[in-house]
DNA sequence: CATGAATGAGAATTCATTCAT
DNA sequence: TATGAATGAATTCTCATTCAT
């Protein structure tokens, strides 16, 4: 802890409190205490709070991608990778949680444009990401032939609206039984193939 | 317009907004001056900002969830209600994109408990309007046997996520072309019958 | 209780919430609460929250007065006259502490100066009451040849800082108590008689 | 002037603004002004207005207290110790009436509890200091066996009532003659021993 | 590079007073 | 006479940002 740059220990204070406050809700003196720096010092790295928030956001969906792009780098079946894709974007989501929630709830939060336009640009680079994979199994023949981003779009609103349920209200499910009901609704849907006839 | 009630003209101001700018950039002087009432009548009628905009939102959301009960009194097949749950929340969603943004995007905003709590309220009560009209579909073996409120969840966020996505980004997707893919990925998944063999 | 006019009730309600909150913290919606009048009530008879409270304390005060003067009708020993208004004094203090404290606690309290000046006038017609007492025990030889106004300030003084502090602090000297300590100190004063030598 | 300390200045200015004007009269914006500080400065030193106020009164006392301390540091005999005490009193309560009216009227105003504890400690030492010298006239029998605490407060209110008036009414009495008159009373009290047999 | 005391624009909230009914 | 909804001026307090050291 101690070898950490003071850039790295504003932002892992300015993560911590802003995902558990939100933007408006963190106080640049509290995350200054946190850091253990002087105020001063926040702004002599970062030339605002909106700019420090961008960043805190920025470097956190990075770690993300990454970490999920190198646990996708084998050679699974197709089936496989989406059962990975689904279970290590939500178990990141949880471990995370402190970054996805900012990134999810503040966007409407009067951030000025050009931060604003940062933190969007971030997650449509997860969006893209994830519209890559489902772009592969599409041509492989694995996935049908929806649109690829919305669905990508549907299916980060899935993860984002389960595991922010289980953050906020403590819902009473295991992470398994989560990633279970997303990859059963995403692989085969809700309905019944057998009462149902197409 | 003229015969609304002051109340109701402060209801409709403050939704403006805060939907537009969210709960800590929405200051009371600027919903005064849209409701054209003195600040001082906001507070006679709302004790806080806080109560104002839990109002605000449960005033909304009561009347999505209305008008959707309303148009799923009918005698359809259980596929055609399901349809018809998905185009109702979907077009009101994006009709009360003002009211459904706010409560997706300010739950961890720094709201005072009490009304925090009132808002998650009135959220579990949509959630458990969807999980009510999914278990009609189980027990009838329409939908498979998953979990309801996950899979209620899941359905929220899948419609939260593609509508604020058409909100904020002004995506070029049209209302029927996100139905249909919701539609279609909610009832029988994102993968491929005839290539994935189960 | 119900046949007090409605001046009376406002007054007695006044009086309750001045007493125990002072004057800039009672506020008149309270008092329109208690005296179960509408607000507007309040400003039909007193024409603002100043005159309210002046009216309040003079009410109480002289009806402190009458009640002293009426007990004072006799025809004892001045000692016992002298005891007797120490005791009737520091009774009604007690009695009516919450009109004593307001006119002791409040005449810095940013009156308006009409409204100052009206309660200033009823303190010194007690200040006078008390001073006329003094003279007449003074002229028959009694009491020592000291300024009766200074004298009768201080009186007064000895009387409100015991009392006060009695109603503050919950002391727990007994009325009793407190009079026979006033009633020592005013008559023969602190100094033991034997060991001082004049 | 120029050489005080930013606290001190702050110090100044509102012991100046809170005795004119009382606790709720006062505007933190006036003492800010004539502090020549920004307003933010008073809240970066003292976390509320209530704080402030209580720190004047504390600051204010204690000053009175350590001079009046020393100014005792003699070897007087009793009776003249008990008049310096007197006088010295009086004429730092004159002085400072700027602090001693505050505490004597803002007791009911509406503080909040912790900080009206904060000053009720500091007016209760007062009267411990003054019990204390009391206690010692009593142990070496110079005076009568009285309660010493009620002794005490009956003696500050004696001093408080008499200094109150004189600030307040600008009464015509000198100090000199305040000060005879309060000795008298205490000293022997107002009975005429000559007329008055016991 | 780093600091933290000082700043002051800005916001929520209060409440005596008014006035149409 | 009585009412109480409506008002808006006034005030406390907040906090991102600056800058002298």
């Amino acid at each position: 802890m101690q070898n950490l740059t003071k850039q790295q220990k504003i932002l892992k204070a300015a993560t911590k409190i802003f995902s558990e406050k939100g933007f408006h809700q963190a106080k640049m003196d509290e995350i200054a205490n946190v850091a253990k720096v002087a105020k001063g010092t926040l702004y002599y790295n970062y030339s605002s709070k909106s700019k420090l928030f961008a960043a805190t956001v920025t470097d956190g969906m990075k770690k993300i991608m990454q970490t999920i792009s190198k646990e996708l780098e084998s050679d699974l079946p197709f089936l496989d990778h989406f059962r990975l894709l689904l279970s290590s974007s939500i178990r990141l989501y949880l471990k995370h949680s402190e970054v996805t929630k900012i990134y999810v709830n503040e966007l409407s939060s009067g951030l000025d444009p050009e931060t604003l336009t940062e933190i969007k640009q971030i997650r449509n680079q997860f969006i893209d990401f994830v519209t890559n994979i489902l772009q592969t199994g599409q041509e492989r023949g694995y996935l049908k032939p929806l649109n690829q981003h919305l669905s990508a779009t549907a299916l980060i609103g899935i993860i984002e609206s389960l595991c922010n349920n289980q953050v906020n209200e403590t819902d009473d499910h295991s992470m398994e039984e989560i990633i279970e009901t997303i990859f059963a609704i995403l692989s085969t849907g809700l309905l019944n193939p057998v009462k149902v006839q197409f």
